[in-house]
DNA sequence: TTAATTGCAAACATTTTGCAGGTTC
DNA sequence: GAACCTGCAAAATGTTTGCAATTAA
C-alpha cells in the first residue's frame, strides 16, 4: 500500500544516459533490443528505486510500449548482469535500485519513502572471515524508521 | 526453492519453553488460545528462521492442528507484539525469526542457509541522526554470500 | 452472552511460464 | 534462417479476506 519513492543520492552507476544506454547494454553483454533500451533509459536516467509495476507505469506514461512479461524478464536480466540491484524491503513487491554503487538504505515504513545512505555516513564494521567455499555477494543494510507516535 | 534453515545462535528472546509460553503470551497482551500456544511452543523452543509454510508443516508433523489462516494471523500478531521479527531475504516468502535479540544475518543464496551473526562480531557504525519526526524501528543487516564458481 | 478466534474456501497481487509471432544478425 | 525476444493470456505462488461455526471470558 505504501508508495516507495526514490530519493536520489548518487548518480547512476553506469552514468549512462540517452544514446549511451545502448553502449552500456552491449558492454554488459546484453543485446540492445528496443524494449531493453527503453527500459534502461527510464531506469538509468537517475538513481531511483522502482517496483516492476512502477516501471511499467512510468514507461507507459512516457509513451513507451513494453509488455509486463518483458519488464520482468528485463529486470531479472539487468540484475543478473549487475546493472540493477534488488532491494527487499517490502514483502509485497521487489524494488529495483538503479544505483549499483555501494550504499545503504533508509526506509520509512509509514510513508514508504526509501532513501540512500552513503557508506561514508554509515559503515559496517568487522566483516567476518568467510569460508573459502563462499564468496561475498553483497551487504544489505536497511535502517527502518517510522513516524513518531504509538498505535 | 531454497530451504532456509535455522542455525541457532542465541536462545529465544523470551526464553519461553513449554508451559511458560502461556505466560509469555499473556504478558505480551495476547490471549493464549490453544492454537497460539501451539504455534508459540513450536517457534520459541529455539531460535530459528521459518516461513509460514514451514511453520505449518512443522506443527502438522508434530501432530498439531492449526489452519493456514490462523498461522498467518498469528505470525502477524506476534510480529506486531514484538515476539517475532520478519526477515526479508527471499522475495518469494517472508521468514520469521524467533530470535528477537539484536543480531544480523548471513545468507547463502545458493543453499538458502540463513544464520545469525552477533553484533559483537559485526557492527554498524555511524548511525545517522534521525529527524525528530521519526523513530528507529530496526536495523536489518544481511551479508549475502554464494558458493564459489560462476554461472 | 458477547466478543474474540478459528477454519475453510474463495479472492488477491505479484511474478512466472508456454507458446505463437517477430526480430536480429 | 537459426537463435533470440516479445507479448499475450493463463498459471503459479504466497498471502489475505469474508463469513459461518466455535471458543473463551
Amino acid at each position: 500500500m505504501n508508495d516507495a519513492e526514490a530519493t536520489a543520492a548518487t548518480p547512476p552507476a553506469g552514468g549512462a544516459r540517452d544514446g549511451t544506454v545502448r553502449e552500456l547494454l552491449k558492454s554488459s553483454g546484453i543485446a540492445p533490443t528496443a524494449q531493453r533500451v527503453e527500459i534502461a533509459r527510464f531506469l538509468f536516467h537517475r538513481a531511483q528505486h522502482l517496483s516492476a509495476e512502477q516501471l511499467l507505469a512510468g514507461i507507459d506514461a512516457a509513451g513507451g510500449r513494453v509488455s509486463k512479461a518483458t519488464v520482468y524478464n528485463t529486470l531479472g536480466l539487468f540484475v543478473r548482469h549487475g546493472l540493477l540491484r534488488e532491494v527487499l524491503i517490502d514483502p509485497e513487491r521487489v524494488f529495483y535500485d538503479s544505483n549499483t554503487a555501494r550504499h545503504h538504505h533508509l526506509y520509512n515504513a509509514d510513508t514508504g519513502e526509501l532513501s540512500d545512505i552513503s557508506t561514508d555516513d554509515v559503515a559496517v564494521q568487522g566483516l567476518p572471515a568467510l569460508p573459502d567455499s563462499v564468496e561475498l555477494e553483497g551487504i544489505d543494510l536497511v535502517i527502518r524508521v517510522r513516524n513518531r507516535q504509538r498505535d
